[in-house]
DNA sequence: ACAAAAGTGTTCAATTTACACCCATGA
DNA sequence: TCATGGGTGTAAATTGAACACTTTTGT
């Protein structure tokens, strides 16, 4: 930085800065949220017929007040030392052992009573690992966190949003009411009282639509797979997130824009073998 | 709240709720930082010819340290009884004397060192204003505050981005560099020192790739007008927005699907009438 | 043999793009 | 009158949806 431009002088900056307390005035507390999503697999009994695949969200049953015993996102509190984003990328880490493969801001929440504690503001994320990572690996708190597959749908009458957790153990329900859209991005609030943590099931809701929104340009289709995939196994992330099915012969003409291939091929499905493709570029 | 649910008690939340103080951790600071745009007129000298419009961004002057001197975004710390959004908006009208049409966030720029007085998060919003409705009001600190024609293109060679801002006082130009993205939405990062204060040049970048990016599908634009407007004014926002020209015989059959006709024209130009619309929906 | 997925080709519809053309006005 | 923007029509080009069909495998 140049000495002095225009008004500018450094060194009556520094002077003004050495007798700056920035800790005199409010500040909220600042946390991360993140819906960390994966697509799992039900393996199906017909040794052809290809897996089920689920769009899951990772879940944590809250140890401590508030709201202990429900369930919510992971996230934490921002240290001084990071900046939100690397608080989000070592939450998910934390939680689940994981390594992300994708890890985007989807809004900030901050109604000032969102949180019985006090004035706190979350930083929603969306992350994505791949399936099976989790496990693999363990989290902190492996033995609170629970996937639950999820359905976010429309009413078909009302303009009500209606999101759907489930487990073998548990099934989670919440109504929704969309309230705003920014850049094409929509941002909901929960009809009545939420069955999750916090605003909790608004953030989930807008991270969802924020992921089918940006999967329709196969943005962040690829985060869901490793490093080589069948053309199939990314239709079916597209379809699983989307919840549609497409027809394959359109759907590998549009993929071939944003792929490559290798010379590999998965054998042993009981049908043709697979070319493996890579991302382009 | 039911009073149990699971693990789940209120009379035991809240005695954990009344022994609770959250200003015993760290915070930090937080603000938003607003890149404020309108479409500025240059009136032509041909009484039949349409005006040269200009995408313009409002910069205040900093009148105190750190940064004194240099061109900022407006905007300011968050109160404690306000929203994020609230706090732009509010940043919004109390810099310009109006009500933004449009106020969106862009994302959270938070780097341990952005700011010199200590750790500040900022909350990127953009926000629209009409053209005149500035000077109109005026705002608090209106004698520090200038309009900045914005230009930012990619250099066609390599891979950084000018920021171009000017008026007929001053000339700011801005390297930048695109380090991420996330939902399509970019992040930039400059190189070198910036003109601008903080990092108010990576801010303005990527509210303006936002902006553009949003411009594509009708979405922003007609916050850039008054409730009516000709189809011609309509294509005039995108085209400036985007720095395009469209043929209005294909942009007037695109936008018909968003406006909806009223019954009045606009006459006196020196041409044929143009009807005006109001949006649709 | 055959069910299932891998992969290609073709048709028809829908959308986009480019351009030609007429209309209405006020200095 | 005439330059200028307002507004419509249309043909060509591109893209997308639907479907028929061939290939290759493991049991």
């Amino acid at each position: 930085m140049n000495k002095t431009i225009g008004q500018y002088n450094a060194d009556e900056e520094k002077s003004f800065l050495d007798n700056y307390d920035i800790t005199k005035f409010d500040r909220p507390s600042v946390t991360t949220d993140i819906a960390v999503f994966t697509i799992r697999s039900e393996i199906t009994e017909n040794y052809r017929r290809d897996d089920i695949k689920q769009l899951s969200v990772l879940l944590i049953n809250r140890a401590e007040h508030p709201y202990k015993g429900y369930w919510a996102l992971p996230g934490g509190f921002l240290r001084m030392e990071e900046t939100v984003e690397e608080c989000a990328f070592r939450e998910t880490l934390e939680e689940t052992g994981a390594v992300p493969n994708a890890i985007m801001p989807v809004g900030i929440f901050s109604e000032t009573d969102r949180d019985p504690r006090g004035r706190v503001i979350s930083n929603a994320y969306v992350s994505v690992i791949l399936d099976g990572s989790i496990s693999a690996c363990g989290g902190s708190d492996a033995a609170q966190a629970r996937w639950f597959d999820v359905d976010f749908t429309k009413e078909p009458d009302s303009s009500t949003y209606l999101l759907e957790l489930k487990n073998d153990e548990e099934k989670i329900k919440v109504e929704l009411e969309e309230i705003s859209s920014a850049f094409g991005f929509f941002r909901y609030r929960t009809i009545g009282e939420s069955a999750l943590a916090f605003d909790h099931a608004a953030i989930l809701a807008s991270g969802l639509s924020a992921l089918r929104r940006c999967t329709g340009d196969m943005d962040i289709v690829f985060d869901f797979l490793p490093e080589k995939f069948t053309l199939s196994e990314l239709q079916c992330v597209q379809e699983t997130i989307l919840n549609v099915s497409l027809l394959s012969a359109n759907f590998r003409r549009k993929a071939a824009e944003y792929v490559e291939e290798t010379d590999e091929f998965i054998t042993g499905a009981g049908h043709r073998p697979a070319r493996l493709y890579r991302r382009k570029k």
